[in-house]
DNA sequence: CGCATGATTGAGTTCATTCAAATGGTGTGG
DNA sequence: CCACACCATTTGAATGAACTCAATCATGCG
């Protein structure tokens, strides 16, 4: 299905670099997207490839952008993860949103990158220049819509964490996060109900605005609470509504 | 300037509703709005008025919307505080958003509002029937357009409350709220730096996701630092940069 | 096999919460 | 005009959740 872009890795690998481009690379032309939003049809996605990159950016190496950086693309996730990060004055950093397949980010304020990003695991994205791509929308109405829908969805997304934040322990920050890797088959296999997840302890700290230590013992409590089963730190057992259910979140 | 509007409060409390509604009424035909985003041209703001209601809400009464109710209004806030809020299974609520003057609101999740929304001061709003503002926005890509940067604005907007709330104490989120408050000239008097804080310890509590006890301890705080000074409970003098130098949000 | 990295555990501390009580301001009715 | 009642704000004290720093324990890689 996607082993066009195992290859675009190890390419990347191989000449060194952290980030490897390639010119006008179509959409893959399936349909298997998330119900996050933005739902093209495939000739809506054939007219967008045309004036795309699509970029490899590895998990350990530098931030695909940095905040404050001069923004003239967006980008959208076709396979990995990446985290919006938003460091303050203070140096204290703080996750944004978890960007997965289906996802765009390059939000830009007055031309420049309100956060960073950076990949979490290895990744494939399509890069677009901006101008390009407003022009294309005015030209577009019903393309432009959608945008407008999948924007609107990423406000509701972006409230959703703010409540996660606000109202909930970080028990059950957890809870909520276990429960969304769990909506990705790449990471959970719903016959045997085992979530490999996906990022270190640290980026998930970052996630739900805590610290590694503390994500440590939360998995501990809710382990206790017969809600998941630690197979290796990696590996779980998730007991998915249980776990909805502890959340508390609707 | 908005007196118009002051007559209409005047009505809505007469007839005993917390909520008058008259037809057809044109935007307030003048170019102050902040830049918040949307900024639409006199000849834009006209076509739109040809489909809006404007209705008044008073800060005690019953909240506009509800969340889960069925949504088919978007809302605009032409004068007066909003707060969107969220209630979880738990009970608890947790405030997503402060609607100033020339925001919109009434996020829609499958037809269904996300959060609710209550006036916390008295309101005159502008609300706009959702599928004929689709219809039009679609007719009108350039408008469109300026929806979604507003969108995307407001998407950035949300990621600085998360920020907010992941990443600075009660006293630092205080001091960012405070600020935002001296932007708004309705409520900060440049001139002599008295601010007239417009909601209660309870709403502002609910905003930066603590307690209102604990609001007023940060107001000591605050002031014990030098960087207030309270004059009545509601009167403050702000110095606004060290506020701001202190919060240490960029 | 040993090192490096990341995960886990422990102990002490800080910050914010909760519950209870006191104070202050506002508006109403006598 | 004053007194009272009501509501919001403020203060106090005790509790608890999460943080930091340090040490120990796995895991994976050379």
């Amino acid at each position: 299905m996607h082993i066009w872009f195992d290859m675009k890795l190890t390419a990347a690998q191989l000449d060194g670099s952290n980030m490897s481009v390639r010119a006008q690379h179509p959409w893959p032309l399936e349909d298997d997207e998330e119900a996050s939003g933005l739902d093209l049809t495939l000739d809506e996605k054939t007219e967008l490839s045309h004036f795309c990159d699509v970029i490899s950016v590895g998990a350990k190496g530098p931030p695909i952008f940095t905040q404050g950086q001069h923004a003239d693309h967006v980008f959208y996730v076709n396979e990995g993860i990446v985290q919006g990060r938003h460091t303050i004055r203070s140096g204290v950093r703080q996750s944004v949103a978890l960007y997965w397949p289906g996802d765009f980010f390059g939000l830009a304020r007055d031309g420049m990158f309100f956060n960073s990003a950076e990949a979490v695991i290895d990744c494939t994205l399509y890069r677009y220049p901006i101008r390009k791509l407003e022009k294309f929308l005015i030209s577009r109405p019903r393309i432009q819509h959608k945008f407008l829908m999948k924007a609107v969805h990423d406000i509701r997304k972006t409230q959703r964490q703010l409540i996660i934040m606000g109202a909930l322990d970080v028990a059950r920050r957890l809870a909520v996060f276990l429960v969304d890797c769990c909506g990705h088959r790449e990471y959970f296999d719903t016959g045997t109900q085992h979530l490999t997840i996906p990022i270190s302890r640290h980026d998930i700290a970052d996630h739900i605005g805590t610290s590694a230590e503390t994500v440590t013992r939360a998995i501990n409590t809710l382990e206790k609470k017969g809600l998941i089963r630690r197979e290796t730190p990696w590996k779980l057992e998730i007991k998915t509504s249980e776990l909805l259910a502890f959340s508390s979140l609707d």
